[in-house]
DNA sequence: AGATAATAGCCTTATAAAAGGCCATTGAAA
DNA sequence: TTTCAATGGCCTTTTATAAGGCTATTATCT
């Protein structure tokens, strides 16, 4: 199932859904995991289901040991040679300064 | 550097600084942002800092076309062809019952 | 088939995030 | 260098998650 075609709701239930098949691979239970990462039975439970804070997400992935995921996930943005090149060095810190007066923000993609 | 030797706080942060990244990649403030998502700016710059929710990350990811990068992240497992055999196309639905004695729940992997 | 641990679901309280607003700072455009 | 949008930081109220506990259901072991 393509993740774009999907609503929010149905991608968090997705990723609760790997969350569990990871841990259920592992042969762990939920008290067993929320012991590990000093969770609360209800936050493991919580999590599988969708909801939940990005901190719950993290602490879950490193008792499953499954941290390394997180790496190609949002991988440090590799950058153009024509923005390396418009940025010396220090890169943009903020978004281009709203001075047009028209409101499309066309941008030059490279 | 390597996740694994982050602490929980450190992961937020670089996650937060790789969506900023992604953002300012594109040109886009965090105002634009919170408009396109329909959240706050508070939420924004919250889950830009590493704080926030799973819906939140979600709802910023497909705002700024990488939705696909949570693909990668959280793949669906892949299974050994024996837990294959063993479980006759159902799929575990529990963690294995601790009716062992023993704590240490020795699993085995394959 | 029987027994029971694993999980779902709901409740209450505590804590954190989201929303909306205001002011101070500053990167970047002019 | 001047100017102002973009961002950071803090505050208050609202809303959602976390924590802790209890009960009902059922997958899985024996």
């Amino acid at each position: 199932m393509d993740l774009y075609s999907a609503s929010d709701k149905g991608i968090e239930e997705e990723l609760g859904g790997r969350i569990r098949a990871l841990r259920l691979r592992k042969n762990i239970t939920q008290k067993e995991l929320a012991a590990a990462t000093a969770l609360s039975l209800n936050a493991i439970k919580s999590l599988e289901s969708g909801k939940g804070k990005l901190s719950t997400l993290i602490a879950i992935l490193r008792a499953l040991g499954a941290l390394d995921q997180l790496n190609s996930f949002i991988p440090k943005p590799s950058i153009s040679p024509i923005q390396l090149a418009k940025m010396q060095g220090k890169g943009r810190e903020r978004a281009s300064g709203g001075r047009l007066k028209d409101t499309s923000r066309g941008e030059t993609e490279w």
